[in-house]
RNA sequence: GGCCCCGUGGCGGAACGGCAGACGCAGCGGACUUAAAAUCCGCUUCUCGGAAACGGGAGUGUGGGUUCGACUCCCACCGGGGCCA
């Protein structure tokens, strides 16, 4: 029972829901639900499990337990997900609600090299203060499925699922994955041929189908171009690295170099993983994220001739041919040396002959083509990718001295090399159309390259028509420019087709327009313009006109014939200064003339694969997964390979027996990392002598092997934790297929039998079943593309080989905002700690004394700006913390931290504590009574409208709908008692969302006797209540509310209709003007048209 | 630079294409108090007229469009945020 109030509060009623009583409440409801497991979801098989029941999958982002603990950031997915599935749990659902932790990574390890601290004993800690700062919130999690994947228990199946992947190849026909095994067999059998590339099977040696089988692996050893990091010892996939070329944690530099390590061959999933997108429901934008990073473009390959050798070109803009004016090739490829000359023609400029620091000294001593070109690539080598694209302003490169011939016109164009094209995207080289490209316009405009014209906005093409049929008087320079600008004007706001132009330019010079007019136009009021009075259009046309005037004058060209030089000679965008890179209109293309962007991409690839010159083509930005790391505190591989086999050309894959594969103790983290950047990399499992080269029979004997050293990235336990949280303690399988069924495999449909239930047979059934067998994934966007679209592809994989039943995991995504918080800098632009300054007076803001400045942003420990859970919960309690941040405003947006507003919530669960509960006596203060026809009506509505709202996780407006009902309650009994029916559905509607505050309620409403609220039902609207007899309807005339009128729920729409005419008000509205029209929308409103 | 999202009172935010500003904060006024706090009641978009009751007008970043009717849909622009370059 509650404690007596303290000292300093005595003149407030000793039984007030303050955060003394709340913190009492808390730990004590806290505690009982932990003893009773409240929260347990029965597996199939386990006591208690009701094959009837449906079940509900509710996830959240797999949290990394770092050091700082939580920030109230943090828990506002936590809270969402908690709320639904309390909700959904009242509602009849079998709900499995847990919460795991991502513990191994590079802060734990940081740490561990910085004290010696072995990485384990950090991340428990972190863990264990984790879970404290979750359960004070009240999070419903199932403590038994709360996993970590540093368990040895879990990372066992990590190598487990790792050699699922190991063991399986792409089999392209039927697009998806198969045991490697299989494709032994039908190697062996002769039923599938090793391809033209390579040597028949059958004359290959051990080694040879060793490496041919090891080239078809899903996880396969390369050696790649990595992203090293010296300073943290480590290589980093491409996404770990940011557009500057450093490490995103950190902020280490990172160099290119090539390295043997693990890939994953998600490329092969490419167009599954984009197809699938069509069949989750998941927001827009991150389905756009995806795709954009997938990076599938559509294009073409264009061979250009020069001399007797072709260079291929891939381009996405094939319709831009006829703009090519020179072709660009990266410095590392091929052709470059077959094509380069050894003297530059006589009429080659300077200009050309090199651009890069050092260039002009060589030029100047007649430096030919070839030694112009190696002494650009020394200067280009030095350059990361990222340098190289991101230097825009600055283009570099060399003239090769040879030409090519563009297949388009036959025109000669000439080869440069330049370190703006990359050999890894498309195929390293590019066919240049600076009028339509901003990269290669810089470049063009560098090196004194033509720009010709190939597309026209609708508006410049209009232009460019008005230059060609220009009369000889406008040639001149007479009166061409109001008609231009007329012209502009009308063609932009008809919205007129080029078919169109013709008339539109007759129509304008017969009825030109006086300038003064205009100029009185635009100052015309604006609201009549928009009104159909006469001259409004003409008014219109005027004001236009005056802004195209401003924009042609802005333009640059000194005279009318100067303009139609531009178009003649096909250089607008050239004296524009800018290329113009959005879809238009063809011209100066031959064929493509006239066509729009899309039309002139269809008709392009056909005539090139009609005259041979090229073919369709299909790219992708999608790279495979670089699986390795030189770290410790990560998965290590289940491989090893033979003494003898140093650039580990055999892995050797341990069989599942030898699983799991441990972490050998070492006594230093520090990976070898040094200032020799070209040192190989050292890896710190190098330092476990013993536990790196070990004896093993692995079925042929008892043999020596050296283990692999490399562990595996963050990502990989992340990949499938959600799985693991199915069956979290399962020694025989990663999770066992009667609970993964009845988990992930939820059917379409109505929620009510939204489950196969009894965990049976059934196999996936796109037309019976949702894709992705997670009921509802809630998180930020930064996971977006790499932990959503890594954990797919896993997904896949094993979806493939039978393992799980559902192509997808996570059927429903949603995006939660980010919390804001104030941040403030000082003078000189540091950040100072937000908790330390003073608003005085409002609006002014000072730390230390000195003035500083107010700025939001994203909560976290750079902007000082960090507020915790724990702070709110001791000054309000959990339950007010919860409804704070669901009350803030709709999940899915950013929105700023306001503590001034906390007191709001807080005070409205005071005042419903207050209408039951006697402040002074702590007693129950509710009748038997039944409510009132009104409040039981209200009641009902509210129950209907939060019960909608906790569906679509609209949980500040359902908030909003509790308080009005309680308002409503406060003032129909204030002073008496509640009617037990109000009280009782009351704190059953509050349940999913101040669980320990509810729960005391039904304690103290039931005098204990009673089960938790967190299992009973969740109320139900009576729909008979919820009809309303008579309804209010707003009458409008010409769509602005007149009047009002009050009429019966079922009238006809005459009845309304002739009660909304007779209405005082809008009678008066209608005084001399005859009723035109009357809309009617039933139960909505009415509109009275009227002239 | 490209793509995506968002612009509504002093603030956070409500509003199936149909009464703009629900609900909360802050502010103002009142009740209860010796007084204050707490609590309860009322007011609170701007503007014009009016002593008041009340009435008129404008209003959802800007400009246009679709519609009987637009915060909501379409186009262009401006501003803020995010992702990718």
């Amino acid at each position: 029972m509650p404690p007596p109030p303290p000292e300093s509060a005595r003149d407030i009623p000793p039984h007030r829901y303050s955060a003394a009583l709340a913190s009492e409440i808390e730990s004590r409801w806290q505690e009982r639900w932990q003893r009773e497991d409240i929260y347990r979801a029965p597996n199939p098989g386990e006591p208690g499990f009701d094959p009837a029941q449906p079940k509900l999958f509710v996830l959240d982002m797999f949290p990394y337990p770092s050091g700082a603990g939580l920030h109230v950031g943090h828990p506002l997915g936590y809270i969402a997900t908690d709320i639904y599935a309390r909700y959904k749990r009242m509602s009849g659902f079998n709900v499995l609600h847990a919460m795991g932790f991502d513990a191994f990574g590079l802060p734990a390890e940081q740490y561990a090299i910085d004290t010696g601290t072995h990485p384990r004993t950090t991340t428990e800690k972190n863990i264990q203060t984790f879970k404290k700062q979750l359960r004070r919130l009240g999070l419903g999690h199932e403590e038994r499925r709360g996993v970590a994947t540093t368990d040895v228990a879990f990372y066992k199946w990590t190598q487990w699922i790792f050699l699922q992947v190991y063991n399986s190849w792409y089999d392209a026909a039927l697009n998806k994955a198969r045991p490697i095994s299989e494709l032994v067999a039908e190697l062996e059998s002769g039923k599938r041929t090793t391809g033209p590339q390579s040597k028949p099977w059958a004359k290959m040696d051990a080694n040879e189908r060793a490496a041919f089988i090891g080239s078809n692996r899903l996880a396969y050893l390369a050696d790649v171009d990595v992203n090293w990091c010296p300073a943290l010892g480590t290589v980093l996939a491409n996404e770990e690295v940011t557009t500057d070329g450093r490490s995103e944690r950190g902020n280490h530099p990172v160099l290119k170099r090539p390295l043997r390590q693990w890939m994953m061959r998600i490329t092969a999933y490419t167009d599954r993983l984009l197809g699938d997108l069509e069949s989750v429901d998941w927001p827009e934008p991150i389905k756009i994220m995806q795709r954009n990073w997938i990076g599938r473009s559509e294009g073409a390959f264009v061979d250009f001739a020069s001399g007797t050798r072709k260079a291929r070109v891939f381009t996405t803009r094939a319709d831009t041919l006829y703009g090519a004016t020179y072709m660009v090739l990266s410095p590392e490829h091929a052709l470059v040396d077959a094509l380069a000359l050894d003297k530059w023609g006589p009429t080659v400029p300077d200009a050309w002959k090199g651009r890069f620091p050092g260039a002009e000294e060589l030029i100047a001593k007649g430096a030919t083509p070839k030694e112009m070109i190696a002494a650009y690539r020394a200067f280009a080598s030095k350059k990361t990718d990222e340098e190289r694209q991101a230097d825009a302003k600055e283009k570099t490169g060399v003239f090769i001295g040879a030409y090519a011939v563009n297949p388009a016109n036959d025109e000669r164009i000439p080869i440069f090399i330049a370190d703006y094209v990359l050999m890894g995207y498309g195929s390293g080289a590019m066919m240049a159309v600076p009028a339509h490209d901003a990269r290669d316009f810089e470049f063009a405009k560098q090196f004194g390259l033509p720009i010709r014209d190939v597309y026209y906005s609708k508006t410049i093409l209009a232009m460019s028509y008005f230059c060609k049929s220009a009369t000889e008087r406008e040639r001149k320079g007479e009166g061409w420019f109001p008609l231009l600008a007329d012209f502009m004007g009308v063609v932009t706001t008809c919205d007129l087709k080029p078919s169109d132009y013709a008339a539109a330019l007759k129509d304008v010079r017969e009825k030109p327009r006086n300038p003064e007019d205009d100029l009185k136009a635009k100052r015309a009021e604006k609201r009549q313009a928009h009104e159909d009075v006469p001259g409004a259009l003409g008014r219109r046309r005027g004001t236009i006109r005056v802004t195209w005037q401003e924009t042609l004058e802005n333009m640059g060209f000194d005279s009318f014939g100067e303009l139609c030089d531009w178009f003649s000679t096909a250089t607008f965008h050239a004296h524009a200064g800018e290329a113009f890179s959005g879809d238009g209109i063809a011209v100066n293309s031959g064929p493509l003339d006239g066509l729009t962007t899309e039309d002139a991409k269809t008709r392009i690839v056909e005539i090139i694969e009609s005259k041979g010159f090229g073919r369709r083509a299909l790219q992708h930005k999608l790279r495979d997964w670089l699986f390795s790391r030189q770290r410790y505190w990560g998965e290590p591989f289940p491989i090893v390979y033979e003494e003898g086999d140093a650039h580990h050309e055999r892995p050797i894959a341990l069989p599942e027996k030898f699983l799991p594969v441990t972490l050998p103790e070492i006594d230093e983290y520090k990976p070898v990392a040094g200032d020799d950047p070209t040192a190989p990399p050292q890896p710190p499992l190098g330092r476990a002598k013993e536990w790196g080269a070990v004896e093993l029979d692995l079925g042929d004997g008892p043999k020596r092997y050296r283990r692999e050293l490399n562990t595996m990235p963050q990502w990989a336990g992340s990949c499938w934790y959600y799985l693991r949280y199915l069956d979290p303690e399962n020694p025989n399988a990663f999770v066992s297929p009667e609970s993964e069924r009845y988990w992930m495999l939820s059917g379409k449909g109505r929620s009510d039998e939204a489950t196969e239930g009894k965990g049976g047979k059934a196999k996936f059934d796109g037309a019976r079943h949702h894709s992705g067998g997670v009921d509802l994934y809630v998180g930020g966007a930064e996971h977006a593309v790499l932990h959503l679209l890594y954990a797919r592809f896993w997904h896949k994989v094993l979806f493939d080989l039978g393992h799980v039943s559902t192509p997808e995991p996570f059927g429903r995504l949603f995006n939660q905002g980010y919390i804001q918080a104030p941040a403030y800098i000082d003078e000189r632009g540091v950040y100072v700690d937000a908790s330390a300054v003073v608003e005085n007076p409002p609006g002014a803001f000072t730390f230390e004394g000195g003035a500083v400045k107010r700025e939001f942003g994203k909560m976290g420990k750079s902007l000082k700006n960090v507020i915790t859970p724990d702070d709110v919960c001791d000054e309000y309690g959990a339950d007010t913390m919860r409804l704070y941040e669901m009350y803030m405003g709709p999940l899915e947006q950013s929105k700023p931290w306001n503590p001034r507003d906390i007191v709001g919530v807080h005070r409205f669960l005071q005042r419903v504590w207050r209408t039951m509960i006697d402040e002074e006596t702590g007693v129950l203060s509710v009748s038997d009574e039944a409510p009132d026809a009104e409040t039981r009506r209200l009641l009902h509505k509210t129950i209907e409208s939060v019960r909608s709202d906790f569906e679509s996780l609209s949980f500040n407006t359902s908030i909003a709908k509790l308080i009005e009902l309680n308002n409503h309650v406060g003032k129909a009994y204030s002073g008496g008692p509640t009617p037990r029916e109000v009280a009782r559905t009351m704190a059953l509607l509050l349940a999913p969302i101040a669980p320990h505050f509810a729960e005391e309620l039904w304690s103290r409403l039931h005098a204990g006797n009673t089960g938790s609220i967190v299992r009973e039902a969740f109320p139900v609207a009576d729909a008979s209540l919820l009809i309303e007899s008579s309804i209010e309807l707003p009458v409008q005339v010409q769509g602005k509310v007149r009047g009002r009128i009050v009429v019966s729920a079922q009238a006809d729409e005459a009845t309304i209709r002739a009660a909304a005419l007779e209405e005082e008000k809008v009678k008066a509205f209608l005084e001399g003007k005859t009723v035109q029209k009357v809309i009617v929308v039933p139960g909505r409103m009415v509109n009275i048209v009227a002239a």
